[in-house]
Formats: structure tokens, sequence, C-alpha cells
DNA sequence: CCAGACGTTGTT
DNA sequence: GTCTGG
DNA sequence: CCAGACGTTGTT
DNA sequence: GTCTGG
């Protein structure tokens, strides 16, 4: 799956990788431990034309909840299901969204009672665009003109890499798909499966890290330097760039 | 009809 | 809002 | 995803 | 154990 990310890379950047105007960007700093329920930015159509970069909170609150607390349980979507769940299928028709990541960490249990992170990114180091869906979510008892957009994250099969951590991985999308995923209102959400395939196994490269990463109030370079894989009995091996190492 | 869920991952 | 379960 | 809380009454 | 918050 994806519950935590990293973004560091200018606005300026990611606006000639997405295809924003530059005048009409967020302010950016940069965020090395993304964590669900924060604020991040994200990559839509804009309503008239051309496409925008808003922050929205991360879990998807879906229009119709009337505790938006739901948000918190709904940081992924299946990209297999989400056409028939109530809280993703008007999104997925009408709402997508791009998830600029300069890469993201997954958890492997190395234990019963251990997980080690990894952090996995392009291996050319270009920011990544995961596939996202977002919604608009009123506060109906506030009275006051209480809205918050949202959004989540879509998870498919990994790839040869990925399943060596983990059992999921997110949607990534290349360039290729960004106008058909960002394109307006698509009737038969069919049309859009083929871009839920893992991406190339030669794509992405991953590292261990330190556990520094596990709390979400640690938000430094830390997060995402190479470190050793411990084990709960506290013997070490020194983290290769696995990646790196399966392509080179 | 109304009430209650609406989600994923991982673990057992 | 809409579907499922009772 | 992980971390941290998980409760009430009464008194200050 | 399970839920909430980040």
């Amino acid at each position: 799956m994806c519950g935590r990310y990293c973004l560091t890379t200018d606005a300026a950047i990611l606006a000639e990788i997405f295809g924003l105007t530059p005048s009409d960007l967020p302010e950016l700093a940069p965020r090395f431990n993304i964590a669900p329920t924060k604020h991040a930015p994200v990559v839509r159509a804009g309503e008239e034309a051309g496409r925008r970069m808003d922050l929205m909170h991360w879990g998807l609150i879906p229009f119709w909840a009337k505790d938006p607390t739901i948000g918190s349980r709904m940081i992924n979507a299946r990209s297999e299901t989400a056409a028939e769940k109530p809280a993703y299928r008007n999104a997925i028709r009408r709402r997508r969204c791009l998830v600029p990541a300069d890469g993201f960490y997954e958890w492997k249990k190395i234990s019963p009672k251990s997980k080690q992170p990894y952090f996995i990114h392009a291996r050319d180091d270009r920011p990544l665009a995961l596939a996202g869906l977002w919604d608009r979510w009123k506060d109906k008892a506030g009275g006051e003109d209480n809205v918050i957009e949202s959004f989540t994250i879509l998870t498919t099969q990994p790839n040869r890499l990925l399943k060596s951590v983990h059992d999921r991985m997110p949607v990534i999308i290349g360039p290729e798909g960004f106008d058909l995923w960002l394109s307006g209102e698509v009737e038969d959400p069919a049309d859009l499966q083929h871009l839920f395939q893992p991406v190339a196994d030669d794509t992405l490269a991953m590292h261990p890290v330190s556990r520094h990463v596990n709390s979400p109030a640690n938000d430094d370079a830390k997060c995402i330097e190479p470190a050793e894989v411990v084990d709960p009995k506290g013997s070490k091996r020194h983290g290769s760039d696995d990646g790196a190492a399966l392509f080179s």
C-alpha cells in the first residue's frame, strides 16, 4: 500500500513535469514524511481548462459523510474495486488527480514483531505521479462555509521489486497517462483499468531506512537516508540499493 | 420500511 | 448519496 | 503507514 | 485490542 511518502521537489520543477501554469502554484516546503491526515499537493484538471495544483487533506472524505473522521480510514483505494465502492465510485468517474511524490515508504515485516521501513523511488530520481482520487466535503452542521478537499491514493499489485517488501503498491502513472487520468468525466471506468498495472520492474529502486521515519513528527532528510537493516535480535547487514542490485 | 455501512492492510 | 441487511 | 490513547467526577 | 490523530 502507500501510507507515507516524501516530496521535496520545487514547485517550479513539478509545474514543468505536470504541465502546470507557473504563476498559479501553492507554496511548497520540502516534506520528507507526509502522513495521512496531513495536507499535501495534488494535481487535477482545472475547472475551465488546463491543470492546477492544490493542497488537500490526505484521507478521502466522501461528499456524503456525516462525520469527516471517516477520512482517516480512506487513505488508499484498491484500483481493482474502486469503481464499485460507495466511497470512491463517483470520484473515479469525475475527480481523479495525480499525487506528486519523490518516493514512498513501505514497511517490510521481518519478524512477527518487527518491521523494517524502505524508501522506494524512481531509479532516475525524478518525481513520481501517484494515481489519486479527490472529493469535496461540506460541513452541514457548522453552518459556516467549512469545506474540506481531500484525496486518496490508489493501490495495485506489486511489481517484482515491491513484492519483496509488500503485497501492494501505489498506482504510478507515466507521463503518457496524464491526459487520460486527468480528463473529465469518464463514462466507463473500465477504460482506466490499463493504467492500474504495476510499473515496469526496472523503473524503481529502493533502500532500507531508519525507523526514524516511523514517527510522523520526524520530517527531515534522515527519513530517506540509507540505513542498516536491523532485526529484533539486533543482528545487522548493510542495506544495498536493492533496485540497483537487481538491474545493474 | 428503517438502520447502518460506506475502507485497506495484515494477521489469524 | 446509495446500497445492503434486518 | 505508525504512535498514542483508551475515563469520569469533582475539585482547583 | 481497537480507534483516533498525525
